[in-house]
RNA sequence: CGGGGCGUAGCGCAGUGGCUUAGCGCGUCUGCUUUGGGAGCAGAAAGUCGAGGGUUCGAUCCCCUCCGCCCCGACCA
């Protein structure tokens, strides 16, 4: 590709609005524009990584004997209500209506689609397992899309679903498509992924992993031991807390004037936080109805556990009328007063194995000290679970090492969903004994353009991305500075038909700029290897040689520099 | 959905209740000169000043409404 005709200009200075480097370097390098919020087109330097990245997933998938469909981006919304989702999925799913006022949606995953493939087209247990991928549009009507690529409402998605006869088979293949993501996020040319345990939700007791690459401006919390033994989403993280258990000493209700939070408290009554009880009130979304979660001063209530033990999708704080309502004074609630008929009480394990806590009274002003779990509530009219967030430093679970904190941006996710679709969209097989059971189901996903932004933070200096050879938009990028000086231009245009002919992907810079303009732009676009081509060099019948991720130069003879590029994409592409 | 910010040439930004023609830098086009990290000179094209309404003799500027975009938070199958 002759530069001069190239679509997709470059920037000199950064966006005004883009905050992480690799939204700055896909806008600047002309990889991509914006259309509207979130909704993105990618010009063709970007077409080429995506298409790139789209193969290795390809190769990765059909190598663990995926076959590779094309389902609609429009549904019917006929198919979600079988599924149940037409109505319990929020409004980043939109929905819309055609010429005849037929309910119509826009996919934002598949289940439902390819459960309506799957249920006519197998039947029989000698048919399965089966694995169906597609690379499709997904549109999901995000609130806030943000960082560029990150996160987006239109997206180019991977998906991938598995069916099995048995939860055993999906469990051995879903070991297969972890090995397969791991194949696909190095090929790719991510330089630090980590797959970890992820929130499955309402989902039961599925397992599901996420992978995550690993840099600054994640959007997701990853708790991890030092040795990378234990990884998990902050959003399910625990650790192996222990609590000091004490002789539990009298109940004692003690006068604390205008004190509500835990330090105003624990100061006021001269303990630390980790020797008080936080009540903290949330409401079901959905349900409306109220909970009531008890956990250490000290800790913080984790939402997503919280969700998963209560059974609710959805929580929000509750307001204090509220909490009047039954009965409780926001700020002094009491667990020793609380209805357990009027709202759900979660009990974190910090206030369950503690003893002596101070706790509110119910009443304004009172707070009670001396609060024993054991012997001040009736175990059986409440639940105990671990809904506390992991802080950086507690001991992990496996190892007991003090867990750290990274971020990190989800860039693929695999599933064992069970037989929540199957079930319910009767995608059923006959067994040996001609008895109908519902598939076994997987899921797996990947994020293309997200993948490709993701590259960009792990891998790129200041001028601009350095792209792996694998998704490198171009392998080499051939300049020919002062072409119209001492055969310079005939040179390049020489080698650049060589290299056409040898099949290596060329990006020739044939435009005579000035050299700084030249290089900025080359760097922009962080291709890999570079030639460039000038009068200084070329009298001695050389060229000049260097790759993107080192600044050395490198002068290579002129009959030499093919068996050079040829050499070093073979190196580079294993 | 809550909070904040911004909409003026392709991009980044000034600016003003009237100055008879809205500027600056970058980019674009023409010509000359230039060629090792985003050159110089000369000339040119390019704007419904986000939309609608109001105030006013007169609005890009003041007021109201709406729309769009960005950032923080909430949310995220």
């Amino acid at each position: 590709m002759r530069m001069s005709k190239l679509v997709g200009r470059r920037i000199k200075e950064d966006p005004k609005d883009a905050k992480t480097v690799s939204h700055k370097f896909l806008i600047r390098g002309g990889y991509v524009r914006p259309v509207s919020a979130g909704i993105y087109s990618l010009l063709p330097v970007g077409k080429r990584i995506v298409e790139k990245i789209e193969r290795i997933i390809r190769e990765e998938m059909d190598r663990i004997d995926g076959q590779e469909v094309l389902m609609p981006v429009i549904l019917p919304a006929e198919l979600w209500q079988e599924s149940g989702r037409f109505t319990s999925v929020g409004q980043e799913l939109l929905r819309f209506k055609d010429r005849n006022d037929k309910d119509m949606l826009l996919a934002m995953t598949h289940e439902e689609a390819v459960v309506h493939l799957v249920r006519t087209e197998v039947s029989s247990y000698k048919q399965l397992p089966v694995m169906l991928y597609q690379l499709q549009t997904k549109y999901r009507d995000e609130a806030r899309p943000r960082a560029g690529l990150i996160r987006v409402r239109e997206f180019t998605m991977k998906d991938a679903y598995s069916f099995h006869v048995s939860q055993e088979d999906l469990e051995a293949y879903y070991v297969r498509a972890h090995e397969a993501y791991e194949r696909v996020f190095k090929r790719v040319g991510m330089k630090n992924v980590l797959s970890i345990e992820a929130n499955s939700g309402m989902m039961g007791g599925s397992v599901s992993h996420e992978f995550m690459a690993v840099c600054d401006c994640g959007e997701d919390t990853i708790i991890t031991s030092p040795d990378y033994s234990y990884r998990a989403n902050r959003e399910i993280a625990t650790a192996a807390w222990t609590f000091a258990k004490s002789a539990p000493l009298a109940l004692e209700k003690v006068h604390t004037p205008g004190r509500k939070t835990i330090e105003e408290v624990a100061e006021f009554v001269g303990v630390t936080a980790e020797q008080t009880g936080k009540a903290v009130f949330y409401q079901n979304v959905r349900t409306g109805e109220l909970i009531f979660a008890l956990i250490r001063g000290d800790f913080e209530v984790n939402e997503s556990k919280l969700g998963n033990v209560a059974m609710a999708s959805e929580l929000k704080f509750a307001d204090d009328a509220a909490i009047r309502a039954i009965g409780c004074e926001p700020g002094y609630a009491s667990v020793l007063s609380v209805d357990p008929a009027k709202v759900k009480i979660i009990v974190d394990r910090s206030v369950a194995e503690s003893s002596n806590l101070v706790v509110g009274a119910n009443e304004a002003d009172y707070h009670f000290k001396n609060y024993n779990f054991g012997r001040d509530t009736d175990g059986a009219r409440v639940t105990v679970a671990d809904i506390a967030t992991v802080r950086e430093g507690d001991p992990c679970p496996l190892t007991g090492a003090p867990l750290t904190m990274v971020r990190g941006i989800e860039v693929g996710n695999i599933f064992q969903l069970g037989t929540k679709y199957s079930a319910a969209m009767e995608c059923n097989f006959l067994d040996q004994n001609g008895k109908s059971h519902p598939m076994i189901m997987g899921c797996y996903g990947i994020g293309v353009g997200r993948a490709m932004a993701a590259v960009i933070e792990q891998s790129c200096d200041e001028f601009g991305p350095v792209w792996p050879m694998s998704i490198a938009p171009y392998q080499v990028q051939l300049c020919a500075l002062n072409p119209g000086k001492d055969g310079v231009g005939e040179a390049a245009e020489a080698l650049y038909a060589e290299l056409l002919v040898a099949g290596i992907e060329v990006l020739f810079d044939d435009r005579g700029e000035k050299a700084g303009f030249m290089f900025s732009d080359a760097d922009l676009l962080g291709i890999p290897l570079r030639v460039v081509v000038s009068p200084k060099s070329l009298a001695e019948g050389k060229v000049e040689f260097r790759t993107r991720s080192s600044r050395d130069t490198e002068l290579i003879d002129c009959k030499a520099i093919m068996g050079v590029l040829k050499e070093r994409i073979k190196e580079a592409l294993n």
